[in-house]
DNA sequence: TCTGGGGTCCTAGGACCC
DNA sequence: TCTGGGGTCCTAGGACCC
């Protein structure tokens, strides 16, 4: 087995850069939603000490101070490029897995190349095709795969930015040098523990003893701990269906008033049954939770959530929608500052495999109305179409930064002056 | 004033059944 | 002191990922 993981270096930073050459060698920043926090960097905002998950008002100073470039997260252009950078990567495998917005794995069993040039090749091709840096780590194993990505990232100079873990050799070297919690599948709460029992590198869990990873790590750790091995556990994944979807937000201001969440959730549903609808799959029961402020202060906590089995199955935003709010005028509790909130979908079947029930389903009349509406906001841009106590406030985002759409809106295209 | 959003998988423990 | 035991299904919550 070989796979190649393929990452994309400082993805939302490098998108903005790349539609705004003047940034090249300046610290770049993206922001969360509502511009909450830094969600990428470039290299120069790491070197300036920018912590990824920083609250923008903490990093006003550093900011002002070096310049920084600030960028609204701009998902529609950051998603255009994704999709643009992994059709590229597609070309270089009969089999990709797109793991995230930024990464794919790639199969490369069987490919008869030099794998370190083979991934200098990609990283060429989507640099010229895109302007994205990517960085390309090669292994038998994923586990070992995303390993060699980090080599190929931490020492771009020295590998290009591709990296192949092909030998035992290489392999216990690599894995000296990674930290443990640096290991693809080992979060903070399992370094703790690792830690304690006196391990700090990767290459100490892989001698760590079989029944103790087992007991303290669950079958979970047995497989990393066999895959940093270089026994592959892990097989490609087929991009599959989503097997939950969610929508949530948090408010620019504190809402009070059950109507505020009411208009809220009814948008929350309709958002994800519309991603619901593209998947064709239907759902049988949601999930909506409210939650106040969790960073406390000044005033009383209070979050729920509940569970609401839809009474058949259904994609329709009318009866999504109608769940949801049942939902919410059950947790609903009068007298809080409410910040958050959101609605899940879930136990997904699939439109073809639809059971009818005797009594209870889906009004057949929605279906038709809601392929009208999905084409209708397709063609027109975004939501033309939506419910009437959708959005029945000026409801705003709050996005003091946000970059053109240079890719997805034709008056926001970049001209070239001859 | 100001702290994101969207996923997956695994397990323990309760409910229920025989 | 002194409980029956074993299977299945479901769910909440924890851990991880980007």
């Amino acid at each position: 087995m070989m796979f190649a993981l393929v990452d994309c270096n400082n993805f939302y930073a490098s998108c903005e850069r790349m539609f705004n050459p003047s940034l090249n060698g300046r610290p770049v920043v993206v922001l969360s939603n509502n511009d909450g926090c830094v969600i990428a960097r470039s290299n120069e905002a790491k070197a300036l000490g920018i912590p990824m998950g920083a609250p923008a008002f903490q990093i006003q100073l550093l900011v002002e101070r070096n310049e920084v470039a600030v960028f609204s997260a701009n998902f529609p252009l950051y998603g255009d490029m994704s999709r643009r950078v992994m059709t590229i990567l597609s070309e270089y495998s009969p089999e990709q897995e797109i793991y995230s917005i930024d990464e794919c794995f790639l199969n490369l069993t069987g490919i008869n190349e030099d794998l370190a040039a083979y991934g200098l090749k990609m990283r060429t091709h989507v640099l010229k095709w895109t302007g994205i840096p990517v960085s390309v780590g090669m292994a038998p194993t994923k586990a070992l795969a995303k390993a060699a990505n980090r080599i190929a990232k931490k020492f771009t100079e020295r590998t290009g930015g591709s990296y192949v873990i092909d030998t035992d050799e290489k392999r216990i070297k690599a894995l000296k040098w990674l930290p443990l919690e640096d290991v693809w599948g080992i979060g903070r709460r399992q370094a703790v523990k690792l830690k304690a029992a006196g391990m700090r590198t990767a290459y100490d869990f892989t001698q760590a003893d079989r029944e103790w990873v087992r007991k303290n790590m669950t079958i979970v750790g047995v497989k990393l701990q066999d895959e940093l091995n270089g026994i592959p556990c892990m097989e490609m994944n087929p991009v599959e269906k989503k097997q939950s979807i969610t929508t949530t937000r948090s408010f620019e201001k504190a809402y009070k008033s059950l109507d505020e969440l009411r208009e809220r959730i009814t948008t929350f549903a309709a958002s994800s049954a519309e991603s619901l609808r593209k998947q064709n799959s239907l759902c049988r029961s949601l999930m909506v939770f409210i939650e106040t402020n969790r960073f406390g202060e000044p005033f009383e906590q209070y979050s729920n959530n509940l569970m609401v089995k839809l009474p058949f199955a259904t994609s329709s935003t009318i009866e999504i929608v109608q769940s949801a709010v049942q939902g919410l005028q059950k947790i609903f509790k009068e007298g809080y500052h409410y910040k958050r909130a959101g609605v899940v979908l879930m136990d997904f079947i699939s439109e073809t495999n639809l059971q009818p029930s005797l009594f209870f389903n889906s009004d057949p009349r929605h279906l038709s109305l809601m392929q009208t509406v999905d084409k209708l906001n397709n063609k027109f841009g975004t939501h033309v179409l939506k419910l009437a106590s959708q959005d029945m406030r000026t409801w705003k985002m709050k996005q003091e930064h946000l970059s053109p759409a240079y890719t997805t809106n034709l008056n926001d295209v970049i001209r070239v002056k001859i």
